[in-house]
RNA sequence: GGGCAGUUGGCGCAGUGGUAGCGCGUCCGCCUCACACGCGGAAGGUCACAGGUUCAAAUCCUGUACUGCCCACCA
């Protein structure tokens, strides 16, 4: 005899490695098929996957899985991402906790190794994950972004877009994360508000007067300032433009200058310009040919200011900064300020902005294509409310920084010839004590020459004395490349051929810029065709109450923890009975163990079904015709389900689909029909139920396993022998197709006839606590035949369902005493209980369907007196409404006339 | 400052132009020979607010409020 409950961790750790033993998921390029391809969103390798994780691949999975089974030739590319300054940040930390070193103790190869190491152990975990998960991906071909393929495919991005000049060193104002010691792109800057402070600092006028009143909230960049600017319409300081102002504690004169970019209101209405450590002010000063003083470095040390503060911390040197001013008398007020402080988006820090050369891809053309993509909907976004966010963005994209100054990426494929470059270089012993080139600067006359590879020699005054760019590539400029490199770009490669363009990218919105966009941009340059003509973007996983989980909250669920409790069906089906386009969903693991119960109410209906299996020979075939009402019901039942499951598959609605499979089988099947059937068990009708249930429980079991494939699969291999069906496993048999011929809608009508009546029936058990096992007798009465047609038909049902003994049908019936009394339709049910009756429960009952139907009566009455809706309605509409009204007074009166009995 | 979502029973969410559903929770009764991870039943909502369109609006439109997210050079 099976456990009475379904045990998943067994099951699923066999099948997983069945899957992968048998290629399941292998890529089959098939010409003769349509194919169906996603790439995964490479995760990065900085550790074990988050629930994140397990929501959008299980989204791609039920994708994949579904198109296999329609026939298609599915293809899920698996891979993982290096995840550059993310990546690099974690090994760091470990290295600082296990080792108690930094990188540069290490020096830049010997680092690079033990990333290299770390991504073999933390690759195959996350591939472990991947086949715990149940994923179809095959684990035998995977993809990473740094191996050598994908390599080449950077390369080739790089060399094409450096000989369309779309790619320039340019020295600018960039973002960079003193933590991380890195330029960072726009997008990757957040912008997270803080409790600050605005200062008020007296800047006094050359002259001796009492100078200008600026507010700032960075008052340790004033060593920095060029400029006091001030709106040219501002009445206060009209004539004090063009004068000359000290900056306090560093003494120097520096012009007031009108610029429009100041706001009136704001502060005192004069700004304090500090080109190379402000956005704005960067603008303003080149407006103004102000000239660029850096106070702060790379480091975050104060450089070129006072010598008190030299070296300093430039959080110190704040601090320090408003006490002298203070003690100088110069500063005028600190109030509190709550604004917006740019942030690292990898590890948190304040942004510095920070003058440098850096690598930079020009947008303007390269976006264009894009534009029109998306305006025309040749690219679809679901939902598609996110069109408009993206157009937004790619209209007012600026210059895409590409470099980061830091050890661990693709290495920037250009190098430079020690002689001829000689004054572009800067060269640094490490602590290895090798000779490092640390800095490039092509305004002092560094000279790129762009290869894969060292080129033996420099091209111009063939010197052998090459060395490489120190810098590496954004960690999205190899992902950008990613639904062509994964199949071998720029060779032509047959899957090149075959599996690109893609079907759809699935990920979630918040990488929507940072990657889906960089991705099209690539994939039209490149090809010319668009790398997916869908986006699917899914929401976050939050924690209960919709905050977002981190490890520093503790509101983290880890999904293997939960499979590991619940198995990895029952996670997969919490997640996606919540999937909705776009939509952030609350988790807990409240919402695993309703969909536990679900795995096992499936397990339990499959025992059930085999145990009555038994001397029956398979396989049998799916019947043909209906051999009473509740055959033709279920059948109509489980049409409908398949043909609602496959809209939320289409729509990429995968809430509709596991919500509808759910209440068909627990709902339906279960409740219903399985318990009407149980008494064809011991009849000669036994073959025919059990060919029906096991057909419809199988072909349920196959719409469900792209959701729920473990448990599907292990079932449906017990119930085969029963079943016509040759194929080992379930990702290669037919997804069931919607028959219209089986949908029965009188059957429907009839069914929730019999279903009211037993409902009505049990509630009169329970409200007057008749022992379950007790049978009672039911009386069932209407003033005419007809309306007692169905109930008399069907009255071996009602007996079974409301566990009745004696079940009289007919017209006009006299009411016994001692009743309880309920309506249905135009049905009265009488349901002597001497002794059980309890006089209060049953007035108050009567007494509520007198309330409702009389409230129901008078909405009815009042519509159907309007003229313009007995004009304007569809008759339908008319028709329904006159029935309900009429069943509402049949209700009153009915329970009006008990009433009036009891007393 | 701009944009986008959301606002439905205690909680979490579905939902279609014809006066509302699901899961969890609550309460009552049941270990009924598949399942107590279960079965049966009940209570509980004027679908944020104000206008408008319509015979009819929770569902469409406009505005307001609140919440969340994204974008943006008010220091």
């Amino acid at each position: 005899m099976l456990p009475k409950a379904y045990e998943p961790q067994e099951v699923e750790k066999k099948l997983a490695e069945k899957w992968q033993n048998a290629k399941l998921f292998a890529a089959k390029a098939d010409p003769t098929k349509k194919p169906f391809v996603i790439v995964i969103p490479p995760p990065n390798i900085t550790g074990a996957l988050h629930m994140g994780h397990a929501f959008t691949n299980t989204l791609q999975d039920v994708l994949i899985r579904a198109h296999r089974m329609y026939g298609e030739d599915s293809y899920w590319v698996p891979g993982t991402d290096h995840g550059g300054i993310a990546t690099q940040n974690v090994i760091e930390k470990k290295l600082a906790k296990e080792q108690h070193k930094t990188r540069h103790d290490l020096g830049r190869e010997k680092f690079l190794e033990v990333v290299w190491e770390w991504y073999h152990e933390c690759g195959n975990a996350i591939f472990d994950q991947f086949r715990k998960m149940g994923w179809a991906l095959d684990l035998s071909d995977i993809r990473f972004t740094m191996d050598e393929k994908r390599a080449r495919a950077v390369f080739e991005c790089f060399k094409q877009w450096w000989e369309k000049k779309y790619i320039y060193r340019g020295k600018r104002l960039i973002n960079w994360c003193v933590r991380c010691s890195t330029a960072l792109s726009d997008i990757e800057v957040e912008h997270l508000p803080e409790n600050g402070k605005l200062w008020h600092l007296r800047y006094k006028g050359e002259d001796g007067s009492e100078g200008i009143v600026i507010a700032t909230t960075r008052p340790e960049t004033i060593y920095a300032d060029a400029a006091i600017a001030v709106n040219p319409k501002d009445e206060r300081y009209k004539n004090m433009v063009g004068k000359k102002v000290i900056i306090p504690l560093a003494n120097r004169a520096i012009p007031i200058i009108a610029d429009e970019a100041v706001e009136l209101e704001f502060g005192t209405g004069a700004l304090k310009i500090t080109p190379a450590h402000d956005a704005t002010d960067y603008e303003v000063g080149k407006r103004h040919n102000l000239p660029i003083m850096t106070v702060i470095n790379d480091k975050g040390k104060m450089i070129n200011c006072p010598e008190k503060y030299n070296g300093m911390d430039r959080d110190v040197c704040r601090k320090e900064t408003v006490k002298d001013l203070d003690a100088a008398g110069l500063l005028v007020k600190e109030e509190k300020y709550n604004h917006a402080v740019s942030k690292c988006y990898r590890c948190g820090s304040a942004i510095e902005p920070f003058m440098s050369e850096q690598w930079f891809v020009k947008m303007d053309e390269l976006v264009k294509p894009v534009i029109k993509a998306a305006e025309t909907e040749a690219l679809k976004f679901h939902p598609d409310s996110w069109k408009k966010p993206f157009l937004n963005w790619m209209t007012n994209i600026q210059d895409w920084c590409i470099s980061r100054q830091i050890w661990w990426g693709h290495r920037i494929p250009v190098w430079y010839c020690r002689h001829c470059s000689e004054k572009g270089l800067t060269f640094a012993t490490d602590q290895q004590g090798k000779e490092q080139l640390t800095k490039v600067s092509f305004e002092d006359g560094a000279k790129p020459i762009v290869s894969f590879e060292k080129p033996a020699q420099c091209p111009h005054c063939h010197g052998t004395d090459l060395v490489q760019d120190p810098d590496v590539l954004d960690t999205w400029f190899s992902s950008a490349l990613w639904p062509m490199s994964v199949f071998g770009w720029p060779e032509k490669t047959p899957e090149m051929a075959h599996f690109y363009p893609t079907s759809v990218m699935v990920t979630g919105y918040e990488i929507l810029y940072l990657w889906v966009a960089r991705m099209v941009l690539t994939g039209l340059d490149f090809t010319g065709k668009l790398p997916f003509k869908d986006v699917y973007l899914n929401g976050i996983v939050r924690d209960k109450s919709g905050q977002k989980m981190s490890k520093s909250k503790g509101n983290v669920i880890d999904p293997l923890d939960m499979t590991a409790k619940y198995g990895t069906d029952a996670v997969r089906f919490s997640l996606l009975m919540q999937a909705v386009p776009s939509k952030d969903i609350p988790y807990s693991e409240d919402s695993i163990t309703g969909a536990r119960n679900f795995c096992n109410k499936i397990y339990n209906a499959s025992r059930f079904i085999l145990m009555n299996m038994e001397g029956i020979k398979g396989p049998l075939a799916m019947p043909k015709q209906a051999k009473e009402l509740a055959d033709q019901w279920i059948l109509d039942r489980y049409a409908t389900a398949i043909k609602t499951a496959r809209e939320g598959i289409e729509k990429y609605n995968l809430a509709l689909t596991a919500n509808t499979l759910y209440h068909f089988l627990w709902g339906d099947f279960c409740d219903w029909y399985i318990e009407l059937a149980k008494q064809r068990f011991q009849t000669q009708e036994k073959q025919y139920v059990m060919a029906l249930c096991v057909n419809i429980l199988y072909n349920t079991l196959k719409a469900l396993h792209p959701l729920i494939p473990f448990i599907t699969e292990e079932i449906a291999a017990s119930l085969r022998p029963f079943v016509d069906e040759k194929e080992q496993f379930l990702l290669n048999q037919k997804y069931p197709e919607f028959e219209e011929s089986l949908l029965n809608e009188q059957a429907v009508k009839q069914m929730e006839i019999v279903q009211g009546v037993t409902k009505e029936i049990r509630t009169i058990r329970s409200q007057f606590n008749v022992p379950p096992g007790l049978k009672i007798k039911v009386i069932l009465s209407a003033d005419n035949e007809n309306e007692l047609s169905v109930v008399r038909a069907q009255a071996g049902y009602i007996k079974l369902m409301g566990k009745i003994e004696d079940l009289q049908i007919g017209v006009n019936q006299q009411k016994p005493k001692q009743t309880a009394t309920a309506t249905f339709g135009k049905m009265a049910i009488y349901i002597p209980l001497t002794g059980l009756i309890d006089f209060e429960k049953e007035k108050k009952r009567l007494e509520k369907d007198i309330a409702a139907a009389q409230a129901n009566i008078a909405s009815r009455q009042a519509r159907l007196s309007q003229e313009n809706f007995i004009k304007h309605a569809p008759q339908a509409q008319i028709d329904k409404t006159k029935a309900e009204l009429v069943a509402a007074q049949t209700l009153l009166a009915q329970a009006q006339a008990a009433l009036a009995d009891l007393a």
